[in-house]
DNA sequence: CAGTGGTCTAGACCACAGC
DNA sequence: CTGTGGTCTAGACCACTGC
């Protein structure tokens, strides 16, 4: 993985403007001096730009330069809130801010894809899904419901450990599967009964629920899943570009 | 706008997979077959690829194509729900969804950036800020609060007209700036007893808060808006991309 | 094996910003 | 005017897929 040169200008301009190197709107060096500097093509470092500007940190303006414009503010760091929309495991998400990971399995079975769910999770009518549905907790305190449907003929096998434990990992590892892209839906929605009992609440209260269909490196959708989070759990950053309109 | 070659094969490749003419699961024309076509280099070609597969709408396979992963499912046109992920106004989301948009002004003052104003909206210390605060309404129901800031030095003169029927366009059209990026974090938050008087709410309930950080053409932040939602119009779109780790 | 997408080069011309 | 980023070309080699 990332082996590649756009890769590693990347992450070296990437980790300099973190550190402060490229404090918020200063410009980073001209493409050209970045060439001679990294010795390469001027679409090698034009792809490593093209990067940081999606992820939102610089903007290139024509005529002068590309801008950093990644707040200052790194307040993020020291919050213990969890964020969500990275591509990566609960248990991943959960030590990055210290806490203590668990999961209980409450559902697990099969299903035949009606067409009613294949609308719902965009599988095929007909095909077989594994339910796995999870209670996800941080240091013993219940904070997430996730509902999984997996389509069982790429993600075959899933026993009550697998889901327990490392479902991420499973996918990734043991069936050589390549998560590459991810659609998602966030809305605002009131608990069902069943979400209220899982997730010990009495109070009337809001859920947060994201819905996603996760691809693999074959661009077959194997996922779809409904996670749905108390309140205080949820944070989702998102970085948008204005694409001009005819 | 839209002159360039890549951006024309990028909207005709997005109409036919809209279209049908490219279901889910199948493969585009190879970009070779592409480069034909349309008569421009290999570069051109993947150029519009790459952007259908920033909004998950394809993904690359090497050695194998492009496939089409969209979902078939085109529910959401059916429904009457409010999103508010693209970068657009308020007034232009409304209409698309048929509803008659209103906004009420109940705050429009001046303030100086204090330092904790400063961590908070990311503009620089000193500077002058325009507060503008709306209620949003749909066909006369109040569905939002907007609190925005913007910075007077970029965004000046700002009165109860332009506030209330067409803050987006003024900045586009009347000062000339380009809205290039966004940077937006979503979370769901109690109301505050204003929020609640704001928006008419009597029970306890929470809100879809998203707070946004807004760049001109020039990589300079002009905006910094919180926004509060009643949770049933809150729709949010992302689409994610795993990138592999060392 | 041939075909695919992933990466990369070394040029080129343009529009735009600032002097 | 020079320097910048935006677009584009015409090649090249590689790793991977499927046959």
């Amino acid at each position: 993985m990332g082996k590649a040169i756009y890769d590693g200008i990347y992450r070296e301009l990437r980790e300099r403007i973190v550190r402060g190197d490229y404090p918020p709107q200063s410009f980073l060096p001209s493409e050209t001096e970045l060439c001679s500097e990294y010795g390469c093509s001027r679409m090698t470092v034009r792809k490593a730009i093209s990067m940081l500007a999606n992820e939102g940190m610089v903007a290139s303006i024509k005529g002068r330069g590309v801008r950093v414009i990644r707040p200052k503010t790194d307040q993020n760091q020291a919050e213990k809130a969890f964020y969500v929309n990275e591509l990566t495991s609960f248990t991943e998400s959960a030590r990055a801010i210290g806490a203590k990971p668990s999961a209980r399995l409450f559902l697990l079975d099969h299903v035949v894809c009606s067409p009613e769910l294949s609308l719902q999770t965009g599988f095929a009518e007909g095909e077989d899904l594994t339910r796995v549905n999870l209670v996800r907790s941080l240091d013993g305190v219940a904070m997430a419901v996730d509902r999984h449907h997996f389509l069982t003929r790429i993600v075959p096998n899933i026993d009550e450990h697998v889901a327990t434990s490392s479902l991420f990992r499973y996918c990734e590892e043991n069936l050589g599967l390549n998560i590459t892209v991810s659609n998602r839906e966030v809305s605002v929605e009131p608990p069902t009964p069943e979400d209220k009992e899982l997730l010990g609440i009495t109070e009337p209260i809001y859920l947060a629920v994201m819905r996603s269909r996760t691809y693999d490196s074959d661009g077959e959708q194997f996922e779809y899943v409904v996670s749905k989070y108390l309140p205080n759990w949820f944070h989702f950053f998102d970085s948008a570009t204005r694409t001009p309109l005819p």
